[in-house]
DNA sequence: TAAATAAATGTATTTACAACACTTATTATA
DNA sequence: TATAATAAGTGTTGTAAATACATTTATTTA
Protein backbone atom coordinates (compact mmCIF):
# COMPACT_ATOMS: atom_id res chain seq x y z
CA UNK A 1 0.00 0.00 0.00
CA UNK A 2 1.31 3.61 -0.92
CA UNK A 3 2.19 5.67 1.82
CA UNK A 4 2.65 9.89 1.46
CA UNK A 5 6.18 9.40 2.29
CA UNK A 6 7.61 13.11 1.88
CA UNK A 7 5.12 15.05 3.82
CA UNK A 8 5.22 15.73 7.14
CA UNK A 9 3.37 14.89 10.13
CA UNK A 10 1.89 17.09 13.06
CA UNK A 11 0.47 16.77 16.50
CA UNK A 12 -3.69 16.70 16.87
CA UNK A 13 -4.94 17.81 19.80
CA UNK A 14 -9.43 18.33 20.58
CA UNK A 15 -9.93 21.23 23.07
CA UNK A 16 -13.35 21.81 25.04
CA UNK A 17 -14.84 24.89 25.54
CA UNK A 18 -17.35 23.78 28.46
CA UNK A 19 -20.68 26.40 28.85
CA UNK A 20 -22.39 26.09 32.57
CA UNK A 21 -25.48 28.06 33.63
CA UNK A 22 -25.58 28.30 37.48
CA UNK A 23 -28.57 30.44 37.53
CA UNK A 24 -27.21 33.84 37.36
CA UNK A 25 -24.41 33.61 34.88
CA UNK A 26 -22.99 31.84 32.08
CA UNK A 27 -19.68 30.44 33.00
CA UNK A 28 -16.92 28.20 31.13
CA UNK A 29 -14.76 25.19 32.67
CA UNK A 30 -11.11 26.05 32.51
CA UNK A 31 -8.65 23.38 34.42
CA UNK A 32 -4.98 24.90 36.01
CA UNK A 33 -2.79 22.60 33.85
CA UNK A 34 0.05 20.90 35.84
CA UNK A 35 2.09 19.60 34.04
CA UNK A 36 4.86 21.06 32.04
CA UNK A 37 4.84 22.94 29.36
CA UNK A 38 2.96 25.73 30.49
CA UNK A 39 2.36 24.63 34.05
CA UNK A 40 0.21 26.32 36.42
CA UNK A 41 -1.56 28.55 33.55
CA UNK A 42 -5.29 28.32 33.07
CA UNK A 43 -6.55 26.39 29.96
CA UNK A 44 -8.81 24.95 28.26
CA UNK A 45 -9.42 21.38 29.19
CA UNK A 46 -7.82 19.67 25.74
CA UNK A 47 -5.95 16.55 24.77
CA UNK A 48 -4.40 14.67 22.09
CA UNK A 49 -6.41 12.56 19.35
CA UNK A 50 -5.89 8.83 20.05
CA UNK A 51 -4.88 6.45 16.73
CA UNK A 52 -8.28 5.02 16.82
CA UNK A 53 -10.96 7.70 17.55
CA UNK A 54 -12.42 10.57 15.48
CA UNK A 55 -12.73 13.82 16.79
CA UNK A 56 -16.39 13.81 18.05
CA UNK A 57 -15.16 10.79 20.12
CA UNK A 58 -12.08 12.60 21.40
CA UNK A 59 -14.39 15.76 22.38
CA UNK A 60 -16.44 12.83 24.57
CA UNK A 61 -13.48 11.46 25.63
CA UNK A 62 -11.94 14.80 27.15
CA UNK A 63 -15.47 16.38 28.44
CA UNK A 64 -15.75 13.02 30.52
CA UNK A 65 -12.68 12.77 31.81
CA UNK A 66 -13.24 16.33 33.40
CA UNK A 67 -17.13 16.21 34.54
CA UNK A 68 -18.00 12.86 34.50
CA UNK A 69 -20.57 13.54 32.04
CA UNK A 70 -21.86 11.51 28.67
CA UNK A 71 -24.31 12.22 26.16
CA UNK A 72 -24.42 16.36 26.24
CA UNK A 73 -24.79 18.57 23.78
CA UNK A 74 -21.62 19.18 21.74
CA UNK A 75 -20.75 20.33 18.53
CA UNK A 76 -17.46 20.98 16.55
CA UNK A 77 -16.67 24.71 16.78
CA UNK A 78 -13.44 25.33 14.69
CA UNK A 79 -10.21 23.84 13.31
CA UNK A 80 -7.10 26.07 15.27
CA UNK A 81 -4.06 25.62 13.18
CA UNK A 82 -1.83 28.52 12.63
CA UNK A 83 1.74 27.17 12.61
CA UNK A 84 2.75 28.96 16.25
CA UNK A 85 -0.36 28.21 17.95
CA UNK A 86 1.78 25.85 20.54
CA UNK A 87 5.73 26.83 20.61
CA UNK A 88 6.83 23.67 21.74
CA UNK A 89 5.83 21.89 18.84
CA UNK A 90 3.38 22.73 16.04
CA UNK A 91 0.09 20.94 17.40
CA UNK A 92 -3.46 21.53 15.56
CA UNK A 93 -6.59 21.75 17.45
CA UNK A 94 -9.68 20.64 16.73
CA UNK A 95 -11.93 22.72 19.08
CA UNK A 96 -15.62 21.88 20.79
CA UNK A 97 -18.10 23.27 22.87
CA UNK A 98 -20.31 21.80 25.10
CA UNK A 99 -23.34 22.85 26.77
CA UNK A 100 -23.92 20.94 30.27
CA UNK A 101 -26.23 21.49 33.59
CA UNK A 102 -24.13 22.58 35.94
CA UNK A 103 -25.43 20.60 38.11
CA UNK A 104 -25.04 17.40 37.24
CA UNK A 105 -20.93 18.30 37.11
CA UNK A 106 -18.92 16.23 39.19
CA UNK A 107 -16.75 17.87 41.35
CA UNK A 108 -14.62 14.95 42.54
CA UNK A 109 -13.37 14.21 39.15
CA UNK A 110 -12.57 17.88 38.05
CA UNK A 111 -10.43 18.69 41.25
CA UNK A 112 -7.98 15.99 40.37
CA UNK A 113 -7.48 18.98 37.02
CA UNK A 114 -7.61 21.98 39.57
CA UNK A 115 -10.90 22.71 37.13
CA UNK A 116 -13.13 25.94 38.06
CA UNK A 117 -15.77 27.67 36.56
CA UNK A 118 -15.00 31.45 35.43
CA UNK A 119 -17.93 33.65 34.42
CA UNK A 120 -17.63 34.78 30.72
CA UNK A 121 -16.83 38.60 32.00
CA UNK A 122 -13.96 37.35 34.01
CA UNK A 123 -11.75 34.70 31.58
CA UNK A 124 -8.11 34.77 32.11
CA UNK A 125 -5.18 34.64 30.16
CA UNK A 126 -5.19 31.25 28.92
CA UNK A 127 -2.57 29.03 26.87
CA UNK A 128 -1.49 29.39 23.15
CA UNK A 129 -4.77 30.54 21.50
CA UNK A 130 -7.86 29.28 24.26
CA UNK A 131 -8.77 32.74 24.15
CA UNK A 132 -9.44 33.20 20.66
CA UNK A 133 -11.42 29.46 21.07
CA UNK A 134 -13.30 31.01 23.73
CA UNK A 135 -14.34 33.99 21.91
CA UNK A 136 -15.03 32.07 18.58
CA UNK A 137 -17.21 29.67 21.20
CA UNK A 138 -18.96 32.29 22.71
CA UNK A 139 -19.58 34.28 19.17
CA UNK A 140 -21.32 30.68 17.81
CA UNK A 141 -23.37 30.33 20.88
CA UNK A 142 -24.64 33.73 20.23
CA UNK A 143 -25.52 33.28 17.16
CA UNK A 144 -27.16 29.69 17.13
CA UNK A 145 -29.11 30.07 20.15
CA UNK A 146 -30.75 32.89 19.00
CA UNK A 147 -32.46 30.81 15.93
CA UNK A 148 -32.38 27.55 17.53
CA UNK A 149 -33.68 26.26 21.22
CA UNK A 150 -30.29 24.77 22.67
CA UNK A 151 -30.09 26.62 25.58
CA UNK A 152 -32.21 24.26 27.65
CA UNK A 153 -29.20 22.37 27.62
CA UNK A 154 -27.99 24.88 29.96
CA UNK A 155 -30.74 24.52 32.33
CA UNK A 156 -31.65 21.50 34.58
CA UNK A 157 -34.54 19.13 34.35
CA UNK A 158 -37.22 21.41 35.97
CA UNK A 159 -36.44 25.66 35.40
CA UNK A 160 -38.57 28.73 35.02
CA UNK A 161 -39.38 30.77 32.41
CA UNK A 162 -37.68 33.75 34.65
CA UNK A 163 -34.41 31.47 34.89
CA UNK A 164 -34.49 30.84 31.23
CA UNK A 165 -35.37 34.10 30.36
CA UNK A 166 -32.04 35.49 32.58
CA UNK A 167 -29.67 33.04 30.79
CA UNK A 168 -30.91 34.37 27.52
CA UNK A 169 -30.23 38.20 28.65
CA UNK A 170 -26.63 37.56 30.12
CA UNK A 171 -25.89 36.00 26.46
CA UNK A 172 -27.16 38.67 24.73
CA UNK A 173 -26.36 41.34 27.38
CA UNK A 174 -29.73 43.09 26.92
CA UNK A 175 -33.16 42.50 28.44
CA UNK A 176 -36.40 40.96 27.26
CA UNK A 177 -39.71 42.13 27.76
CA UNK A 178 -41.46 39.14 29.87
CA UNK A 179 -44.25 39.47 28.55
CA UNK A 180 -43.29 39.16 25.04
CA UNK A 181 -40.49 36.52 26.02
CA UNK A 182 -42.61 34.12 27.55
CA UNK A 183 -45.07 34.48 24.17
CA UNK A 184 -42.18 33.20 22.01
CA UNK A 185 -41.11 30.25 24.40
CA UNK A 186 -44.65 29.39 24.77
CA UNK A 187 -45.41 29.20 20.79
CA UNK A 188 -42.49 27.23 20.49
CA UNK A 189 -44.67 24.59 22.57
CA UNK A 190 -41.67 22.95 23.58
CA UNK A 191 -42.14 23.36 27.51
CA UNK A 192 -44.78 21.70 30.01
CA UNK A 193 -45.91 23.43 32.60
CA UNK A 194 -45.46 22.18 36.01
CA UNK A 195 -47.57 22.05 39.29
CA UNK A 196 -44.99 22.99 41.28
CA UNK A 197 -43.29 26.02 41.61
CA UNK A 198 -39.84 27.30 42.46
CA UNK A 199 -39.97 29.08 45.68
CA UNK A 200 -36.15 30.22 46.43
CA UNK A 201 -36.00 33.53 43.90
CA UNK A 202 -38.99 34.99 44.87
CA UNK A 203 -41.93 35.22 47.42
CA UNK A 204 -44.52 34.16 44.79
CA UNK A 205 -42.80 31.70 43.52
CA UNK A 206 -42.42 30.82 39.64
CA UNK A 207 -44.20 27.71 37.95
CA UNK A 208 -41.58 25.03 37.06
CA UNK A 209 -41.48 23.60 33.18
CA UNK A 210 -40.26 21.01 31.73
CA UNK A 211 -38.87 20.28 28.06
CA UNK A 212 -41.07 18.03 26.23
CA UNK A 213 -38.55 15.63 25.18
CA UNK A 214 -40.51 13.97 22.42
CA UNK A 215 -40.92 17.75 21.10
CA UNK A 216 -37.47 18.72 22.12
CA UNK A 217 -35.47 16.04 19.41
CA UNK A 218 -38.16 16.96 16.92
CA UNK A 219 -37.02 20.45 16.82
CA UNK A 220 -33.62 20.35 17.38
CA UNK A 221 -33.42 22.34 14.25
CA UNK A 222 -36.20 24.09 14.48
CA UNK A 223 -35.99 27.89 13.68
CA UNK A 224 -37.44 30.35 16.23
CA UNK A 225 -36.89 34.25 16.13
CA UNK A 226 -36.78 34.64 20.37
CA UNK A 227 -34.61 37.64 20.06
CA UNK A 228 -36.00 41.10 19.15
CA UNK A 229 -34.40 43.05 16.50
CA UNK A 230 -31.53 40.20 15.90
CA UNK A 231 -28.93 43.51 14.53
CA UNK A 232 -26.60 41.93 17.00
CA UNK A 233 -24.64 39.32 14.84
CA UNK A 234 -21.07 40.20 14.10
CA UNK A 235 -20.00 36.86 12.49
CA UNK A 236 -21.14 33.04 11.86
CA UNK B 1 11.96 22.62 25.60
CA UNK B 2 9.80 19.98 26.12
CA UNK B 3 8.37 17.75 23.49
CA UNK B 4 5.16 16.00 23.47
CA UNK B 5 7.38 12.74 23.22
CA UNK B 6 4.32 9.82 23.20
CA UNK B 7 1.89 11.21 21.08
CA UNK B 8 1.55 10.27 17.74
CA UNK B 9 1.43 12.84 14.88
CA UNK B 10 -0.83 13.02 11.88
CA UNK B 11 -1.47 13.72 8.16
CA UNK B 12 -3.36 17.12 8.12
CA UNK B 13 -4.96 17.78 4.47
CA UNK B 14 -7.23 20.84 3.41
CA UNK B 15 -9.85 20.23 1.11
CA UNK B 16 -11.50 22.82 -0.83
CA UNK B 17 -15.23 22.42 -2.23
CA UNK B 18 -15.12 24.69 -4.81
CA UNK B 19 -18.68 26.16 -6.31
CA UNK B 20 -19.54 27.93 -9.31
CA UNK B 21 -22.78 29.11 -10.98
CA UNK B 22 -23.33 29.32 -14.62
CA UNK B 23 -26.17 31.04 -14.40
CA UNK B 24 -28.15 27.71 -14.83
CA UNK B 25 -27.21 25.35 -12.27
CA UNK B 26 -25.06 25.48 -9.41
CA UNK B 27 -21.98 23.01 -9.80
CA UNK B 28 -18.69 22.25 -7.84
CA UNK B 29 -15.49 21.72 -9.08
CA UNK B 30 -13.76 18.19 -9.07
CA UNK B 31 -10.64 16.92 -10.27
CA UNK B 32 -9.45 13.24 -11.72
CA UNK B 33 -6.44 12.40 -9.28
CA UNK B 34 -3.63 11.64 -11.65
CA UNK B 35 -1.77 9.78 -9.19
CA UNK B 36 -1.69 7.26 -6.73
CA UNK B 37 -3.46 6.38 -4.39
CA UNK B 38 -7.25 6.63 -5.78
CA UNK B 39 -5.47 7.38 -9.84
CA UNK B 40 -8.47 8.10 -11.63
CA UNK B 41 -11.03 8.60 -9.27
CA UNK B 42 -12.57 11.87 -9.03
CA UNK B 43 -12.12 13.83 -5.86
CA UNK B 44 -12.04 17.31 -4.37
CA UNK B 45 -8.92 19.40 -4.99
CA UNK B 46 -6.95 19.12 -1.85
CA UNK B 47 -3.35 18.84 -0.29
CA UNK B 48 -1.13 18.25 2.67
CA UNK B 49 -0.80 21.55 5.13
CA UNK B 50 3.24 22.78 4.68
CA UNK B 51 5.12 23.84 7.62
CA UNK B 52 4.54 26.95 8.02
CA UNK B 53 0.87 27.78 6.79
CA UNK B 54 -2.21 27.64 9.00
CA UNK B 55 -5.60 26.36 6.94
CA UNK B 56 -6.71 29.47 6.04
CA UNK B 57 -3.57 29.80 4.14
CA UNK B 58 -3.31 26.46 3.05
CA UNK B 59 -6.68 26.78 1.42
CA UNK B 60 -6.03 29.86 -0.42
CA UNK B 61 -3.62 28.21 -1.74
CA UNK B 62 -5.12 25.13 -3.06
CA UNK B 63 -7.71 27.04 -4.33
CA UNK B 64 -5.12 29.35 -6.43
CA UNK B 65 -3.66 26.45 -7.76
CA UNK B 66 -6.65 25.00 -9.36
CA UNK B 67 -8.13 28.19 -10.44
CA UNK B 68 -6.00 30.81 -10.53
CA UNK B 69 -8.26 32.86 -8.05
CA UNK B 70 -6.95 34.72 -5.29
CA UNK B 71 -8.90 37.13 -2.37
CA UNK B 72 -12.47 34.77 -3.35
CA UNK B 73 -15.07 34.22 -0.55
CA UNK B 74 -13.92 30.96 1.32
CA UNK B 75 -15.13 29.82 4.56
CA UNK B 76 -13.89 26.70 6.93
CA UNK B 77 -16.62 24.39 6.85
CA UNK B 78 -15.50 21.51 9.34
CA UNK B 79 -12.62 19.55 10.28
CA UNK B 80 -13.15 15.62 9.06
CA UNK B 81 -10.74 12.53 11.25
CA UNK B 82 -12.71 9.19 11.02
CA UNK B 83 -9.01 7.16 11.73
CA UNK B 84 -10.02 5.26 8.21
CA UNK B 85 -11.21 7.77 6.39
CA UNK B 86 -8.10 7.70 4.12
CA UNK B 87 -7.51 3.46 3.74
CA UNK B 88 -3.73 4.29 3.62
CA UNK B 89 -2.38 6.11 6.47
CA UNK B 90 -4.63 7.87 8.85
CA UNK B 91 -5.02 11.84 7.64
CA UNK B 92 -7.22 14.26 8.75
CA UNK B 93 -8.91 17.32 6.84
CA UNK B 94 -10.13 20.07 7.47
CA UNK B 95 -12.52 21.37 4.47
CA UNK B 96 -13.34 24.21 3.29
CA UNK B 97 -15.99 25.81 0.87
CA UNK B 98 -15.60 28.84 -1.55
CA UNK B 99 -17.71 30.62 -3.85
CA UNK B 100 -16.24 31.96 -6.88
CA UNK B 101 -17.14 33.53 -10.53
CA UNK B 102 -17.54 30.50 -12.86
CA UNK B 103 -16.33 33.02 -15.45
CA UNK B 104 -12.87 34.32 -13.72
CA UNK B 105 -12.03 30.80 -13.44
CA UNK B 106 -8.95 30.08 -15.68
CA UNK B 107 -9.13 26.79 -18.02
CA UNK B 108 -5.63 25.97 -18.69
CA UNK B 109 -4.35 26.17 -15.00
CA UNK B 110 -6.65 23.57 -14.11
CA UNK B 111 -6.16 21.27 -17.71
CA UNK B 112 -3.00 20.45 -15.37
CA UNK B 113 -5.62 18.73 -12.98
CA UNK B 114 -8.36 17.27 -15.52
CA UNK B 115 -10.89 19.37 -13.49
CA UNK B 116 -14.63 19.36 -14.63
CA UNK B 117 -17.36 20.76 -13.03
CA UNK B 118 -19.87 19.12 -12.18
CA UNK B 119 -23.94 19.55 -11.33
CA UNK B 120 -24.82 19.40 -7.83
CA UNK B 121 -27.31 16.77 -8.69
CA UNK B 122 -24.61 14.73 -10.97
CA UNK B 123 -21.64 14.16 -8.29
CA UNK B 124 -20.13 10.95 -8.73
CA UNK B 125 -18.47 8.33 -6.51
CA UNK B 126 -15.65 10.78 -4.83
CA UNK B 127 -12.71 9.50 -3.11
CA UNK B 128 -12.12 9.16 0.66
CA UNK B 129 -15.00 10.97 2.77
CA UNK B 130 -15.46 13.34 -0.16
CA UNK B 131 -19.01 13.12 -0.96
CA UNK B 132 -19.68 13.57 2.84
CA UNK B 133 -17.73 16.73 2.65
CA UNK B 134 -19.77 17.83 -0.41
CA UNK B 135 -22.91 16.90 1.09
CA UNK B 136 -22.03 19.60 4.48
CA UNK B 137 -20.99 22.41 2.17
CA UNK B 138 -24.46 22.23 0.41
CA UNK B 139 -26.14 21.96 4.16
CA UNK B 140 -23.93 24.99 4.97
CA UNK B 141 -24.25 26.54 1.91
CA UNK B 142 -28.17 26.78 2.09
CA UNK B 143 -28.61 27.65 5.84
CA UNK B 144 -26.03 30.54 5.32
CA UNK B 145 -27.12 31.72 2.06
CA UNK B 146 -30.74 31.95 3.43
CA UNK B 147 -29.64 34.52 5.78
CA UNK B 148 -26.74 36.26 4.77
CA UNK B 149 -26.05 37.85 1.17
CA UNK B 150 -23.22 35.02 0.22
CA UNK B 151 -24.46 34.43 -3.07
CA UNK B 152 -23.24 37.57 -4.84
CA UNK B 153 -20.25 36.03 -4.83
CA UNK B 154 -21.10 33.42 -7.30
CA UNK B 155 -22.12 36.10 -10.03
CA UNK B 156 -20.03 38.35 -12.61
CA UNK B 157 -20.00 41.54 -11.29
CA UNK B 158 -22.75 42.77 -13.64
CA UNK B 159 -25.88 40.49 -13.40
CA UNK B 160 -29.98 40.72 -13.28
CA UNK B 161 -32.21 39.64 -11.05
CA UNK B 162 -34.13 37.11 -13.09
CA UNK B 163 -30.11 35.85 -12.87
CA UNK B 164 -30.38 36.03 -9.20
CA UNK B 165 -33.44 34.65 -8.36
CA UNK B 166 -32.45 31.26 -10.55
CA UNK B 167 -29.65 30.81 -8.20
CA UNK B 168 -31.75 31.12 -5.16
CA UNK B 169 -34.57 28.77 -6.62
CA UNK B 170 -31.63 26.63 -7.59
CA UNK B 171 -30.14 26.40 -4.23
CA UNK B 172 -33.16 26.09 -2.25
CA UNK B 173 -34.72 23.86 -5.01
CA UNK B 174 -37.92 25.81 -5.44
CA UNK B 175 -39.59 28.68 -6.94
CA UNK B 176 -40.25 31.93 -5.54
CA UNK B 177 -42.74 34.93 -6.65
CA UNK B 178 -40.73 37.68 -8.59
CA UNK B 179 -42.17 40.44 -7.08
CA UNK B 180 -41.62 39.40 -3.36
CA UNK B 181 -38.36 38.12 -4.22
CA UNK B 182 -37.47 41.54 -6.09
CA UNK B 183 -39.15 43.38 -3.28
CA UNK B 184 -36.70 41.27 -0.72
CA UNK B 185 -33.56 42.00 -2.43
CA UNK B 186 -33.81 45.48 -3.42
CA UNK B 187 -34.72 46.69 0.52
CA UNK B 188 -31.07 45.32 1.18
CA UNK B 189 -29.79 47.92 -0.97
CA UNK B 190 -26.82 45.79 -1.84
CA UNK B 191 -27.60 46.35 -5.22
CA UNK B 192 -27.28 49.38 -7.70
CA UNK B 193 -29.30 49.35 -11.03
CA UNK B 194 -27.25 49.95 -13.98
CA UNK B 195 -28.67 51.62 -17.08
CA UNK B 196 -27.52 49.01 -19.36
CA UNK B 197 -29.66 45.19 -19.87
CA UNK B 198 -28.94 41.99 -20.40
CA UNK B 199 -30.68 41.09 -23.78
CA UNK B 200 -29.04 37.76 -24.13
CA UNK B 201 -31.72 35.77 -21.68
CA UNK B 202 -34.81 37.57 -23.26
CA UNK B 203 -36.71 39.73 -25.87
CA UNK B 204 -37.00 42.33 -23.77
CA UNK B 205 -33.96 42.46 -21.61
CA UNK B 206 -33.20 42.34 -18.14
CA UNK B 207 -31.53 45.45 -15.95
CA UNK B 208 -28.04 44.80 -14.78
CA UNK B 209 -27.41 45.43 -11.74
CA UNK B 210 -23.74 45.78 -9.58
CA UNK B 211 -23.24 45.11 -5.95
CA UNK B 212 -22.57 48.34 -3.83
CA UNK B 213 -19.26 47.70 -2.59
CA UNK B 214 -19.11 49.54 0.45
CA UNK B 215 -22.42 48.75 1.59
CA UNK B 216 -21.58 44.94 0.85
CA UNK B 217 -18.66 45.01 2.45
CA UNK B 218 -20.26 46.27 5.73
CA UNK B 219 -22.95 44.32 5.22
CA UNK B 220 -21.68 40.59 5.18
CA UNK B 221 -22.96 39.16 8.19
CA UNK B 222 -26.36 41.06 7.98
CA UNK B 223 -29.11 39.02 8.50
CA UNK B 224 -31.71 38.97 6.11
CA UNK B 225 -34.78 36.71 5.25
CA UNK B 226 -34.82 35.56 1.71
CA UNK B 227 -36.43 32.69 1.54
CA UNK B 228 -40.25 32.31 2.32
CA UNK B 229 -41.05 30.04 5.42
CA UNK B 230 -37.81 28.84 6.07
CA UNK B 231 -38.83 25.34 7.59
CA UNK B 232 -36.21 24.07 5.45
CA UNK B 233 -32.71 23.45 7.34
CA UNK B 234 -31.84 20.39 8.79
CA UNK B 235 -28.52 21.31 10.44
CA UNK B 236 -26.28 24.38 10.98
C1' DT C 1 -52.87 44.22 58.11
C1' DA C 2 -49.76 46.77 55.36
C1' DA C 3 -45.86 46.89 52.56
C1' DA C 4 -42.68 44.77 49.63
C1' DT C 5 -41.41 41.65 45.98
C1' DA C 6 -41.49 39.28 41.85
C1' DA C 7 -44.73 36.45 38.81
C1' DA C 8 -48.40 36.21 35.71
C1' DT C 9 -51.25 37.90 32.23
C1' DG C 10 -53.95 40.81 27.87
C1' DT C 11 -54.52 44.25 24.29
C1' DA C 12 -53.79 47.58 20.82
C1' DT C 13 -50.62 49.11 17.31
C1' DT C 14 -47.18 48.53 14.01
C1' DT C 15 -44.58 46.05 10.88
C1' DA C 16 -43.32 42.25 7.94
C1' DC C 17 -44.68 38.72 4.92
C1' DA C 18 -47.26 36.32 1.45
C1' DA C 19 -50.50 36.00 -2.15
C1' DC C 20 -51.85 37.58 -6.22
C1' DA C 21 -52.38 39.80 -12.03
C1' DC C 22 -51.65 43.03 -15.28
C1' DT C 23 -48.68 46.03 -18.22
C1' DT C 24 -44.44 46.77 -20.91
C1' DA C 25 -40.54 46.14 -24.10
C1' DT C 26 -38.82 43.59 -27.66
C1' DT C 27 -38.37 40.16 -31.33
C1' DA C 28 -40.10 37.03 -34.62
C1' DT C 29 -43.55 35.83 -37.76
C1' DA C 30 -47.76 35.92 -40.42
C1' DT D 1 -46.80 46.32 -40.58
C1' DA D 2 -49.80 44.12 -37.49
C1' DT D 3 -49.90 40.28 -34.35
C1' DA D 4 -48.25 36.81 -31.36
C1' DA D 5 -44.91 35.25 -28.21
C1' DT D 6 -41.77 35.87 -24.44
C1' DA D 7 -40.00 37.26 -20.23
C1' DA D 8 -39.35 41.60 -17.30
C1' DG D 9 -41.18 44.80 -14.40
C1' DT D 10 -44.28 46.63 -11.05
C1' DG D 11 -48.44 47.61 -6.70
C1' DT D 12 -51.98 46.36 -3.52
C1' DT D 13 -54.30 44.02 -0.06
C1' DG D 14 -55.03 40.75 3.60
C1' DT D 15 -52.91 38.21 7.35
C1' DA D 16 -49.72 36.99 10.76
C1' DA D 17 -46.07 38.22 13.74
C1' DA D 18 -43.69 41.37 16.61
C1' DT D 19 -43.65 45.08 19.68
C1' DA D 20 -44.90 48.25 23.25
C1' DC D 21 -47.02 48.75 27.29
C1' DA D 22 -49.64 48.35 32.94
C1' DT D 23 -52.23 46.00 36.16
C1' DT D 24 -53.36 42.18 39.07
C1' DT D 25 -51.95 38.26 41.95
C1' DA D 26 -49.58 35.35 45.39
C1' DT D 27 -46.70 35.32 49.12
C1' DT D 28 -43.65 36.77 52.85
C1' DT D 29 -42.14 39.88 56.32
C1' DA D 30 -42.46 43.85 59.19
Amino acid sequence: MPKYQKQFRILVAVDCIIFGFDGAELKILLIKRDLEPEKGKWSLMGGFITEKENFDRGGARILKQLTGLEGVYMEQLHAFGHPDRDPHERTISVAYFALIDINKFENQISSDFHAEWFPLKKIPKLVFDHNNMVTKARERLRYKSAFHPILFELLPEKFTLPQLQSLYEGIFDTEFDKRNFSRKIQSTKLLVKQKDKDKESSKKGAYYYKLDKRRYAANLHAFLNIIPNPVIFNRL
